[in-house]
DNA sequence: CTCATCGCTAACAAAATGTAAGTATATTTC
DNA sequence: GAAATATACTTACATTTTGTTAGCGATGAG
């Protein structure tokens, strides 16, 4: 009863990481620079910081971002990209034509999402 | 205090549905063509059969794929791309890519997965 | 009849996520 | 110098999602 070569290990790989909430939004807001723990926050209102803050060791670990400390008068902490990271900005790009073309601003929040009304 | 415009509404939305476990894996295993339950649960036998039933509704419901219904003995049932559907496959290209660059075999259930086994 | 296959569903346990609050350090306000 | 504010988290606990196991109803084989 072993199992076959499924799909293919990496790609499956890929899609712990990307498959996982929050994990591509993170991605997608470091695209455009590294940032602090607030202004990610800031930026995706509907996270928890309690999400933030274990995403943001779980993408460490997997070796995407980098959490570099800077210790001035009050330490500023702040994430980016890693080179593994920044490679993956052509898959946000697929995603963000993907969702332009196909998909409306009334759409989000409805159905394989957080959605809680199904009739 | 009210909420900025966030990274995009649409491309939270895109997150919505390949931020969710086995979408991703999902999607891509029927780029290759229409597949039915069985195909699908032999080929990712990690994914329960319960699991496996609700994103199909899921993505279904979110217009990805379409149920066919074929009525012969005993009734078969294939699950197939719409054309939103289809339109994922760049999507699923890039990330093929970038899991062949940066992703190792062995890497598959390490960091941010299911990581119960840690030989 | 008994067993197996297909495409599910039901019941319950386990894990992930959400919510609210608190912590340590440091600066600003009174 | 006491209180308030800010950052980057952590903790405790509730809720939601996922996993596991079993079973169902139809069909067909032995």
């Amino acid at each position: 009863m072993e199992h076959q070569p499924l799909l293919c290990p990496r790609f499956e790989a890929a899609f712990c990481i990307l498959g996982k909430r929050w994990n591509g939004l993170l991605i997608h807001a470091l695209v455009s620079g590294p940032k602090r723990f607030k202004d990610i926050s800031t930026l995706i209102p509907t996270m928890s910081d309690k999400m933030l803050s274990e995403r943001m060791k779980d993408l460490e670990t997997a070796g995407i971002i980098v959490r570099n400390v800077y210790p001035e008068t009050p330490v500023r902490i702040e994430y980016e990209l890693t080179e593994k990271g920044q490679a993956l900005k052509p898959v946000m790009e697929a995603v963000e034509q993907w969702a332009a073309q196909w998909l409306d601003d009334q759409e989000f929040t409805q159905s394989g999402c957080s959605s809680k009304d199904q009739s």
